[in-house]
DNA sequence: TGTACATCAGTGAACGCGCGTTCACTGATGTAC
DNA sequence: TGTACATCAGTGAACGCGCGTTCACTGATGTAC
Protein backbone atom coordinates (compact mmCIF):
# COMPACT_ATOMS: atom_id res chain seq x y z
CA UNK A 1 0.00 0.00 0.00
CA UNK A 2 1.96 3.05 -1.29
CA UNK A 3 1.06 6.24 0.37
CA UNK A 4 3.72 8.07 -0.81
CA UNK A 5 3.69 9.98 -4.37
CA UNK A 6 6.44 10.09 -6.54
CA UNK A 7 7.64 13.25 -7.58
CA UNK A 8 7.94 14.11 -11.41
CA UNK A 9 5.72 12.78 -14.05
CA UNK A 10 3.14 10.86 -12.29
CA UNK A 11 2.89 12.98 -8.88
CA UNK A 12 -0.80 13.95 -8.62
CA UNK A 13 -2.27 16.92 -9.84
CA UNK A 14 -0.10 20.06 -7.57
CA UNK A 15 -0.69 18.21 -4.60
CA UNK A 16 2.10 19.44 -2.77
CA UNK A 17 4.95 16.20 -1.08
CA UNK A 18 6.72 17.96 1.38
CA UNK A 19 6.63 16.90 5.03
CA UNK A 20 4.76 19.72 6.32
CA UNK A 21 2.11 19.63 3.47
CA UNK A 22 1.95 15.63 4.15
CA UNK A 23 1.28 16.02 7.85
CA UNK A 24 -1.63 18.29 7.56
CA UNK A 25 -3.12 16.60 4.92
CA UNK A 26 -3.53 13.72 6.90
CA UNK A 27 -4.21 15.67 9.76
CA UNK A 28 -7.46 17.22 7.72
CA UNK A 29 -8.09 14.00 6.57
CA UNK A 30 -8.39 12.73 9.81
CA UNK A 31 -10.52 15.37 11.03
CA UNK A 32 -12.83 15.30 8.08
CA UNK A 33 -13.07 11.64 8.09
CA UNK A 34 -14.52 12.06 11.59
CA UNK A 35 -17.09 14.80 10.76
CA UNK A 36 -18.26 12.29 7.95
CA UNK A 37 -18.52 9.24 10.37
CA UNK A 38 -20.77 11.08 12.31
CA UNK A 39 -23.83 11.19 10.15
CA UNK A 40 -27.70 11.05 10.90
CA UNK A 41 -26.68 8.58 14.22
CA UNK A 42 -23.45 8.57 15.98
CA UNK A 43 -22.33 10.26 18.63
CA UNK A 44 -18.45 11.36 18.47
CA UNK A 45 -17.77 9.11 21.65
CA UNK A 46 -19.10 6.07 19.67
CA UNK A 47 -16.41 6.45 16.89
CA UNK A 48 -13.03 4.29 17.67
CA UNK A 49 -9.88 5.70 16.52
CA UNK A 50 -9.23 2.90 14.01
CA UNK A 51 -12.25 3.99 12.40
CA UNK A 52 -10.82 7.26 11.67
CA UNK A 53 -8.40 6.33 10.74
CA UNK A 54 -9.26 3.89 8.04
CA UNK A 55 -12.28 6.65 6.77
CA UNK A 56 -8.79 8.76 6.57
CA UNK A 57 -6.66 5.98 4.56
CA UNK A 58 -4.55 5.90 7.17
CA UNK A 59 -3.07 3.23 9.50
CA UNK A 60 -4.12 3.47 13.21
CA UNK A 61 -0.53 4.35 14.46
CA UNK A 62 -0.74 7.12 12.15
CA UNK A 63 -2.98 8.72 14.54
CA UNK A 64 -0.87 9.54 17.04
CA UNK A 65 1.21 11.68 14.91
CA UNK A 66 -1.39 14.26 14.88
CA UNK A 67 -3.55 14.13 18.22
CA UNK A 68 -2.43 12.14 21.54
CA UNK A 69 -6.01 10.43 20.76
CA UNK A 70 -9.69 10.81 19.96
CA UNK A 71 -10.32 13.40 22.87
CA UNK A 72 -8.04 15.58 21.60
CA UNK A 73 -9.21 15.11 18.60
CA UNK A 74 -12.66 16.20 19.82
CA UNK A 75 -11.43 19.47 21.00
CA UNK A 76 -9.80 20.28 17.86
CA UNK A 77 -13.44 19.87 16.13
CA UNK A 78 -14.88 21.80 19.13
CA UNK A 79 -12.59 24.34 17.82
CA UNK A 80 -13.13 24.51 14.19
CA UNK A 81 -16.91 24.58 14.77
CA UNK A 82 -17.19 27.40 16.54
CA UNK A 83 -14.61 29.38 15.02
CA UNK A 84 -16.43 29.39 11.71
CA UNK A 85 -19.65 30.00 14.26
CA UNK A 86 -17.97 33.01 15.81
CA UNK A 87 -17.23 34.74 12.41
CA UNK A 88 -20.93 33.92 10.93
CA UNK A 89 -22.61 35.80 14.60
CA UNK A 90 -20.16 38.76 14.31
CA UNK A 91 -21.52 38.76 10.72
CA UNK A 92 -24.74 38.97 11.67
CA UNK A 93 -24.39 41.56 14.52
CA UNK A 94 -22.88 44.15 13.05
CA UNK A 95 -26.35 44.47 11.22
CA UNK A 96 -28.42 47.50 12.91
CA UNK A 97 -30.60 47.04 15.51
CA UNK A 98 -33.02 43.94 14.48
CA UNK A 99 -36.42 45.33 13.16
CA UNK A 100 -38.56 42.86 12.30
CA UNK A 101 -37.30 42.97 8.63
CA UNK A 102 -33.96 42.20 9.82
CA UNK A 103 -34.86 39.57 12.42
CA UNK A 104 -35.81 37.26 9.56
CA UNK A 105 -32.94 37.79 7.63
CA UNK A 106 -30.78 36.86 10.46
CA UNK A 107 -32.92 33.58 11.10
CA UNK A 108 -32.38 32.60 7.07
CA UNK A 109 -29.24 33.55 7.24
CA UNK A 110 -28.42 31.42 10.39
CA UNK A 111 -30.59 28.32 8.88
CA UNK A 112 -28.94 28.36 5.66
CA UNK A 113 -25.66 28.39 7.64
CA UNK A 114 -25.93 25.59 9.61
CA UNK A 115 -27.34 23.62 6.62
CA UNK A 116 -23.95 24.01 5.15
CA UNK A 117 -21.98 23.60 8.00
CA UNK A 118 -24.39 20.84 9.35
CA UNK A 119 -21.64 18.43 10.11
CA UNK A 120 -20.08 20.61 12.64
CA UNK A 121 -23.55 21.74 14.02
CA UNK A 122 -24.45 18.40 14.54
CA UNK A 123 -21.13 17.57 16.10
CA UNK A 124 -21.35 20.39 18.54
CA UNK A 125 -24.80 19.47 19.27
CA UNK A 126 -24.30 16.54 20.73
CA UNK A 127 -21.20 16.74 22.71
CA UNK A 128 -23.05 19.61 24.00
CA UNK A 129 -25.37 17.44 25.60
CA UNK A 130 -23.61 13.81 25.53
CA UNK A 131 -19.88 14.34 25.39
CA UNK A 132 -16.72 14.12 27.13
CA UNK A 133 -16.31 16.44 30.40
CA UNK A 134 -13.72 18.08 28.09
CA UNK A 135 -15.17 18.64 24.96
CA UNK A 136 -18.77 19.62 26.86
CA UNK A 137 -17.16 22.27 28.54
CA UNK A 138 -15.55 23.47 26.11
CA UNK A 139 -18.46 23.93 24.70
CA UNK A 140 -20.37 25.73 27.25
CA UNK A 141 -17.65 27.96 27.61
CA UNK A 142 -18.51 28.91 23.93
CA UNK A 143 -22.06 29.52 24.36
CA UNK A 144 -21.57 31.58 27.26
CA UNK A 145 -19.53 33.41 25.32
CA UNK A 146 -22.14 34.08 22.91
CA UNK A 147 -24.77 34.37 25.92
CA UNK A 148 -22.64 37.56 26.91
CA UNK A 149 -22.11 38.72 23.36
CA UNK A 150 -25.96 39.07 22.59
CA UNK A 151 -26.69 40.94 26.21
CA UNK A 152 -24.23 43.40 25.36
CA UNK A 153 -26.12 43.86 22.26
CA UNK A 154 -29.46 43.39 23.50
CA UNK A 155 -28.25 46.30 26.44
CA UNK A 156 -28.21 48.53 23.25
CA UNK A 157 -31.40 47.66 22.10
CA UNK A 158 -33.45 48.66 24.81
CA UNK A 159 -30.84 51.91 25.73
CA UNK A 160 -33.68 53.79 27.16
CA UNK A 161 -34.92 51.02 29.91
CA UNK A 162 -33.60 50.26 33.20
CA UNK A 163 -33.39 46.56 32.67
CA UNK A 164 -30.23 45.11 35.03
CA UNK A 165 -27.50 43.52 33.32
CA UNK A 166 -28.87 40.44 35.61
CA UNK A 167 -32.39 40.36 33.31
CA UNK A 168 -30.49 41.21 30.40
CA UNK A 169 -28.14 37.85 30.80
CA UNK A 170 -31.27 36.18 31.51
CA UNK A 171 -33.26 37.34 28.28
CA UNK A 172 -30.35 36.45 25.90
CA UNK A 173 -29.64 32.91 27.61
CA UNK A 174 -33.36 32.37 26.62
CA UNK A 175 -32.12 33.86 22.96
CA UNK A 176 -29.67 31.77 22.68
CA UNK A 177 -31.46 28.45 24.03
CA UNK A 178 -34.37 28.66 21.66
CA UNK A 179 -31.40 29.02 18.72
CA UNK A 180 -29.70 26.04 20.09
CA UNK A 181 -32.88 24.26 20.10
CA UNK A 182 -33.35 25.65 16.76
CA UNK A 183 -30.50 24.53 15.01
CA UNK A 184 -31.70 20.64 16.08
CA UNK A 185 -34.64 20.81 14.37
CA UNK A 186 -32.72 22.72 11.73
CA UNK A 187 -30.16 19.73 11.42
CA UNK A 188 -33.49 17.18 11.17
CA UNK A 189 -35.14 19.27 8.46
CA UNK A 190 -34.87 17.06 5.11
CA UNK A 191 -32.50 18.07 2.42
CA UNK A 192 -35.13 18.37 -0.51
CA UNK A 193 -37.74 20.16 1.15
CA UNK A 194 -37.01 23.71 0.89
CA UNK A 195 -40.63 24.81 2.06
CA UNK A 196 -40.12 23.16 4.87
CA UNK A 197 -36.88 25.00 5.55
CA UNK A 198 -38.96 28.21 5.01
CA UNK A 199 -41.96 27.32 7.36
CA UNK A 200 -39.38 27.06 10.12
CA UNK A 201 -37.71 29.96 9.57
CA UNK A 202 -41.18 31.63 9.80
CA UNK A 203 -41.28 29.77 13.01
CA UNK A 204 -38.22 30.86 14.45
CA UNK A 205 -38.82 34.68 13.57
CA UNK A 206 -42.00 34.28 15.11
CA UNK A 207 -40.38 32.79 18.30
CA UNK A 208 -37.74 35.39 18.39
CA UNK A 209 -40.46 38.44 18.21
CA UNK A 210 -42.44 37.26 20.95
CA UNK A 211 -39.42 37.06 22.67
CA UNK A 212 -38.63 41.01 21.95
CA UNK A 213 -41.98 42.41 22.62
CA UNK A 214 -41.46 40.37 26.00
CA UNK A 215 -38.80 42.54 26.78
CA UNK A 216 -40.24 45.46 24.76
CA UNK A 217 -43.29 45.13 27.76
CA UNK A 218 -40.44 43.59 30.64
CA UNK A 219 -39.50 46.49 32.77
CA UNK A 220 -43.44 48.14 31.82
CA UNK A 221 -45.19 44.98 33.22
CA UNK A 222 -43.28 46.18 36.59
CA UNK A 223 -43.21 49.70 37.02
CA UNK A 224 -42.75 48.86 40.92
CA UNK A 225 -39.21 47.54 39.88
CA UNK A 226 -38.80 50.18 37.21
CA UNK A 227 -39.36 53.32 39.56
CA UNK A 228 -37.03 51.77 42.31
CA UNK A 229 -34.35 51.49 39.29
CA UNK A 230 -35.07 55.13 38.50
CA UNK A 231 -33.81 56.06 41.81
CA UNK B 1 -22.56 -18.34 41.98
CA UNK B 2 -25.58 -19.39 43.79
CA UNK B 3 -28.23 -16.82 42.85
CA UNK B 4 -31.40 -18.74 44.46
CA UNK B 5 -32.46 -18.39 47.62
CA UNK B 6 -33.63 -21.40 49.67
CA UNK B 7 -36.82 -20.98 51.15
CA UNK B 8 -37.18 -21.27 54.93
CA UNK B 9 -34.94 -20.13 57.51
CA UNK B 10 -32.25 -18.57 55.68
CA UNK B 11 -34.30 -16.51 53.37
CA UNK B 12 -33.92 -13.20 52.57
CA UNK B 13 -36.33 -10.67 54.58
CA UNK B 14 -39.73 -11.45 53.18
CA UNK B 15 -38.66 -11.41 49.23
CA UNK B 16 -41.09 -13.30 47.06
CA UNK B 17 -39.14 -16.38 45.49
CA UNK B 18 -41.84 -17.28 42.78
CA UNK B 19 -40.59 -17.34 39.50
CA UNK B 20 -42.48 -14.04 38.12
CA UNK B 21 -40.87 -12.25 41.16
CA UNK B 22 -37.84 -13.54 40.73
CA UNK B 23 -38.34 -12.16 36.57
CA UNK B 24 -39.66 -9.26 37.75
CA UNK B 25 -37.05 -8.72 40.18
CA UNK B 26 -34.15 -9.03 37.59
CA UNK B 27 -35.84 -6.74 35.25
CA UNK B 28 -36.18 -4.22 37.15
CA UNK B 29 -32.47 -4.93 38.31
CA UNK B 30 -31.06 -4.48 35.06
CA UNK B 31 -33.08 -1.13 34.32
CA UNK B 32 -31.97 0.49 37.58
CA UNK B 33 -27.93 -0.94 36.90
CA UNK B 34 -28.72 0.93 33.83
CA UNK B 35 -29.47 4.35 34.62
CA UNK B 36 -27.21 4.01 37.83
CA UNK B 37 -24.36 3.60 34.85
CA UNK B 38 -25.62 6.82 33.17
CA UNK B 39 -23.87 9.33 35.01
CA UNK B 40 -22.28 12.47 34.66
CA UNK B 41 -20.57 11.03 32.27
CA UNK B 42 -21.91 8.05 30.03
CA UNK B 43 -24.07 8.12 26.95
CA UNK B 44 -26.51 5.39 26.61
CA UNK B 45 -25.38 3.77 23.57
CA UNK B 46 -21.86 3.77 25.76
CA UNK B 47 -23.15 1.19 27.71
CA UNK B 48 -22.10 -2.49 27.11
CA UNK B 49 -25.02 -5.06 27.74
CA UNK B 50 -22.01 -6.83 29.32
CA UNK B 51 -21.73 -3.78 31.45
CA UNK B 52 -25.17 -3.25 32.67
CA UNK B 53 -25.87 -7.78 33.28
CA UNK B 54 -22.69 -7.20 35.57
CA UNK B 55 -23.70 -4.31 37.55
CA UNK B 56 -27.15 -6.08 37.89
CA UNK B 57 -25.62 -8.80 39.59
CA UNK B 58 -26.57 -11.14 36.52
CA UNK B 59 -24.89 -13.08 33.84
CA UNK B 60 -24.28 -11.63 30.12
CA UNK B 61 -26.71 -14.40 28.81
CA UNK B 62 -29.50 -13.75 30.97
CA UNK B 63 -29.69 -10.07 29.62
CA UNK B 64 -32.08 -12.21 26.36
CA UNK B 65 -34.52 -13.58 29.43
CA UNK B 66 -35.80 -9.71 29.44
CA UNK B 67 -34.98 -7.67 26.58
CA UNK B 68 -34.24 -8.42 23.24
CA UNK B 69 -30.97 -6.29 22.85
CA UNK B 70 -29.50 -3.21 24.04
CA UNK B 71 -32.11 -1.03 21.95
CA UNK B 72 -35.51 -2.98 23.25
CA UNK B 73 -33.86 -1.42 26.83
CA UNK B 74 -33.22 1.53 25.89
CA UNK B 75 -37.14 2.26 24.53
CA UNK B 76 -38.41 1.13 28.34
CA UNK B 77 -36.15 3.77 29.37
CA UNK B 78 -38.15 6.23 27.16
CA UNK B 79 -41.66 5.03 28.41
CA UNK B 80 -40.57 5.09 32.21
CA UNK B 81 -38.89 8.49 31.48
CA UNK B 82 -41.99 9.69 30.60
CA UNK B 83 -44.63 7.58 32.30
CA UNK B 84 -43.29 9.52 35.28
CA UNK B 85 -43.00 13.22 33.92
CA UNK B 86 -46.33 13.07 32.13
CA UNK B 87 -48.21 12.59 35.61
CA UNK B 88 -46.02 15.12 36.75
CA UNK B 89 -47.48 17.57 33.98
CA UNK B 90 -50.83 17.11 34.35
CA UNK B 91 -50.75 18.02 38.25
CA UNK B 92 -48.79 21.18 37.07
CA UNK B 93 -51.52 21.78 33.85
CA UNK B 94 -54.16 21.29 36.52
CA UNK B 95 -53.62 24.19 38.41
CA UNK B 96 -55.67 27.32 37.35
CA UNK B 97 -54.71 29.81 34.79
CA UNK B 98 -50.55 30.91 35.34
CA UNK B 99 -50.44 33.92 37.34
CA UNK B 100 -47.07 35.94 38.51
CA UNK B 101 -47.19 33.36 41.58
CA UNK B 102 -47.89 30.09 40.05
CA UNK B 103 -45.56 30.74 37.01
CA UNK B 104 -43.29 30.38 39.82
CA UNK B 105 -44.30 27.82 42.00
CA UNK B 106 -44.95 25.81 38.56
CA UNK B 107 -41.16 25.97 37.82
CA UNK B 108 -39.96 25.45 41.71
CA UNK B 109 -42.18 22.20 41.17
CA UNK B 110 -40.41 21.26 37.91
CA UNK B 111 -36.72 21.43 39.08
CA UNK B 112 -37.84 19.93 42.01
CA UNK B 113 -38.83 16.95 40.09
CA UNK B 114 -36.05 16.89 37.46
CA UNK B 115 -33.28 16.65 40.40
CA UNK B 116 -35.36 14.16 42.53
CA UNK B 117 -35.60 11.94 39.01
CA UNK B 118 -32.40 13.29 37.62
CA UNK B 119 -31.64 9.22 36.32
CA UNK B 120 -34.40 9.79 34.24
CA UNK B 121 -33.93 13.21 32.66
CA UNK B 122 -30.11 12.99 32.24
CA UNK B 123 -31.00 9.70 30.14
CA UNK B 124 -33.95 11.46 27.80
CA UNK B 125 -31.74 14.79 27.03
CA UNK B 126 -29.05 12.99 26.32
CA UNK B 127 -30.80 10.40 23.81
CA UNK B 128 -32.81 13.20 22.56
CA UNK B 129 -30.04 14.98 21.24
CA UNK B 130 -27.37 11.59 20.25
CA UNK B 131 -29.55 8.45 20.73
CA UNK B 132 -30.52 5.65 18.33
CA UNK B 133 -33.21 6.52 15.86
CA UNK B 134 -36.08 4.42 17.57
CA UNK B 135 -34.68 6.14 20.80
CA UNK B 136 -34.65 9.94 19.54
CA UNK B 137 -37.83 9.28 17.49
CA UNK B 138 -39.93 7.72 20.77
CA UNK B 139 -38.58 10.94 23.02
CA UNK B 140 -39.26 13.15 19.84
CA UNK B 141 -42.72 12.10 20.39
CA UNK B 142 -43.32 12.96 23.59
CA UNK B 143 -41.34 16.08 23.72
CA UNK B 144 -44.25 16.86 20.07
CA UNK B 145 -47.58 15.75 22.78
CA UNK B 146 -45.92 17.98 25.03
CA UNK B 147 -46.22 20.55 22.88
CA UNK B 148 -49.46 20.20 21.92
CA UNK B 149 -51.38 19.79 25.15
CA UNK B 150 -49.28 23.43 26.06
CA UNK B 151 -50.84 24.64 23.09
CA UNK B 152 -54.71 23.74 24.11
CA UNK B 153 -53.56 25.53 27.23
CA UNK B 154 -52.33 28.58 25.91
CA UNK B 155 -55.70 28.66 23.71
CA UNK B 156 -57.13 29.22 27.50
CA UNK B 157 -55.09 31.24 29.00
CA UNK B 158 -55.39 34.10 25.89
CA UNK B 159 -59.33 33.04 24.70
CA UNK B 160 -60.42 36.81 24.00
CA UNK B 161 -57.39 37.39 21.39
CA UNK B 162 -57.30 35.45 18.40
CA UNK B 163 -54.02 33.59 17.83
CA UNK B 164 -54.15 31.31 15.24
CA UNK B 165 -53.86 27.74 15.81
CA UNK B 166 -50.19 28.05 14.17
CA UNK B 167 -49.08 30.64 16.29
CA UNK B 168 -50.18 28.60 19.60
CA UNK B 169 -48.43 25.53 18.41
CA UNK B 170 -45.02 28.04 17.90
CA UNK B 171 -45.55 29.78 21.28
CA UNK B 172 -45.85 26.41 22.90
CA UNK B 173 -42.51 24.92 21.21
CA UNK B 174 -41.04 28.24 22.61
CA UNK B 175 -41.75 27.29 25.91
CA UNK B 176 -41.08 23.66 25.56
CA UNK B 177 -37.57 24.43 23.91
CA UNK B 178 -36.71 26.82 27.34
CA UNK B 179 -38.05 23.89 29.60
CA UNK B 180 -35.73 21.40 27.62
CA UNK B 181 -32.51 23.55 27.67
CA UNK B 182 -33.41 24.52 31.67
CA UNK B 183 -33.50 20.97 32.28
CA UNK B 184 -30.13 20.82 31.12
CA UNK B 185 -29.30 23.58 33.03
CA UNK B 186 -30.95 21.97 35.95
CA UNK B 187 -28.70 18.83 35.80
CA UNK B 188 -25.88 20.26 36.02
CA UNK B 189 -26.21 22.17 39.31
CA UNK B 190 -24.39 21.01 42.02
CA UNK B 191 -25.81 18.74 44.34
CA UNK B 192 -25.03 20.85 47.77
CA UNK B 193 -25.89 24.35 46.56
CA UNK B 194 -29.83 25.26 47.50
CA UNK B 195 -29.18 29.06 46.24
CA UNK B 196 -28.45 28.39 42.87
CA UNK B 197 -31.06 26.07 42.49
CA UNK B 198 -33.11 29.45 43.62
CA UNK B 199 -31.40 31.55 41.55
CA UNK B 200 -32.39 29.21 38.89
CA UNK B 201 -35.81 28.99 39.48
CA UNK B 202 -35.72 32.77 39.24
CA UNK B 203 -33.89 33.41 36.01
CA UNK B 204 -36.46 30.22 34.58
CA UNK B 205 -39.71 32.10 35.99
CA UNK B 206 -38.78 35.29 34.54
CA UNK B 207 -38.08 33.54 31.04
CA UNK B 208 -41.53 32.51 31.39
CA UNK B 209 -42.67 35.95 32.38
CA UNK B 210 -40.90 37.47 29.23
CA UNK B 211 -43.00 35.13 26.84
CA UNK B 212 -46.09 35.29 28.39
CA UNK B 213 -45.70 39.27 27.95
CA UNK B 214 -44.26 38.68 24.82
CA UNK B 215 -47.83 36.78 23.66
CA UNK B 216 -50.04 39.19 25.19
CA UNK B 217 -48.53 41.96 22.65
CA UNK B 218 -48.13 39.30 20.05
CA UNK B 219 -51.65 40.30 18.56
CA UNK B 220 -51.87 43.79 19.43
CA UNK B 221 -47.87 44.04 17.78
CA UNK B 222 -49.97 43.63 14.08
CA UNK B 223 -52.93 45.02 14.18
CA UNK B 224 -53.12 44.22 10.30
CA UNK B 225 -52.93 40.64 11.03
CA UNK B 226 -55.81 40.33 13.80
CA UNK B 227 -57.87 42.97 11.90
CA UNK B 228 -57.34 40.35 9.09
CA UNK B 229 -58.40 37.65 11.64
CA UNK B 230 -61.42 39.37 13.17
CA UNK B 231 -63.40 38.71 9.50
C1' DT C 1 25.31 19.36 -9.39
C1' DG C 2 26.17 15.03 -6.53
C1' DT C 3 26.51 12.40 -2.30
C1' DA C 4 25.85 11.00 2.49
C1' DC C 5 23.07 11.45 6.29
C1' DA C 6 19.05 13.11 9.27
C1' DT C 7 14.28 13.67 9.70
C1' DC C 8 9.86 11.90 10.39
C1' DA C 9 4.95 10.69 8.40
C1' DG C 10 3.20 6.61 7.66
C1' DT C 11 3.60 1.18 8.00
C1' DG C 12 2.24 -3.37 9.51
C1' DA C 13 2.44 -6.79 12.90
C1' DA C 14 1.57 -7.85 17.46
C1' DC C 15 -0.51 -7.67 22.25
C1' DG C 16 -4.17 -8.33 25.52
C1' DC C 17 -9.02 -6.94 26.34
C1' DG C 18 -13.99 -6.41 26.52
C1' DC C 19 -17.51 -6.96 23.38
C1' DG C 20 -22.35 -9.42 21.72
C1' DT C 21 -24.23 -13.65 21.00
C1' DT C 22 -24.81 -18.92 21.15
C1' DC C 23 -25.45 -22.98 23.63
C1' DA C 24 -26.19 -26.95 26.51
C1' DC C 25 -26.63 -26.84 31.35
C1' DT C 26 -28.60 -26.49 36.30
C1' DG C 27 -31.61 -26.38 39.84
C1' DA C 28 -35.47 -23.93 42.30
C1' DT C 29 -40.32 -23.34 41.52
C1' DG C 30 -44.76 -24.87 39.88
C1' DT C 31 -48.09 -28.53 38.71
C1' DA C 32 -50.42 -32.92 37.72
C1' DC C 33 -51.47 -37.09 39.71
C1' DT D 1 -49.27 -35.20 51.87
C1' DG D 2 -45.79 -37.27 48.49
C1' DT D 3 -43.74 -38.09 44.01
C1' DA D 4 -42.53 -37.46 39.15
C1' DC D 5 -42.15 -34.28 35.71
C1' DA D 6 -42.35 -29.57 33.29
C1' DT D 7 -41.01 -24.96 33.32
C1' DC D 8 -37.73 -21.49 32.79
C1' DA D 9 -34.55 -17.66 35.04
C1' DG D 10 -30.08 -17.70 35.43
C1' DT D 11 -25.29 -20.13 34.45
C1' DG D 12 -20.70 -20.46 32.53
C1' DA D 13 -17.90 -21.55 28.77
C1' DA D 14 -16.93 -20.66 24.21
C1' DC D 15 -16.65 -18.15 19.64
C1' DG D 16 -14.87 -14.66 16.61
C1' DC D 17 -14.27 -9.59 16.34
C1' DG D 18 -12.80 -4.81 16.62
C1' DC D 19 -10.67 -2.16 19.91
C1' DG D 20 -6.36 1.15 21.64
C1' DT D 21 -1.71 1.16 21.98
C1' DT D 22 3.36 -0.34 21.27
C1' DC D 23 7.13 -1.01 18.39
C1' DA D 24 10.81 -1.52 15.13
C1' DC D 25 10.54 -0.52 10.38
C1' DT D 26 10.58 1.98 5.67
C1' DG D 27 11.37 5.19 2.41
C1' DA D 28 10.44 9.96 0.55
C1' DT D 29 11.87 14.54 1.71
C1' DG D 30 15.14 17.89 3.49
C1' DT D 31 19.91 19.45 4.42
C1' DA D 32 24.93 19.84 4.96
C1' DC D 33 28.93 19.43 2.51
Amino acid sequence: MAVYKKKGKDAAEGEETGHDARRSRTRQALIEAALDLLGEERTFSSLSLREVTKAAGVVPAAFYRHFRGMDSLGLELVDESFRALRTQMRDIRAKPLPTEQLIRSSVALYVAYVRAQNRYFRFAIREYFSGATSTRLAIRNELRFFVSELATDLALLVPDRRVTSTDLQMIAQLVVNNMVMATDQILALPSERPEEEERLVDTLSKQLRVIFLGVAQWNAARPDKAAKDAN
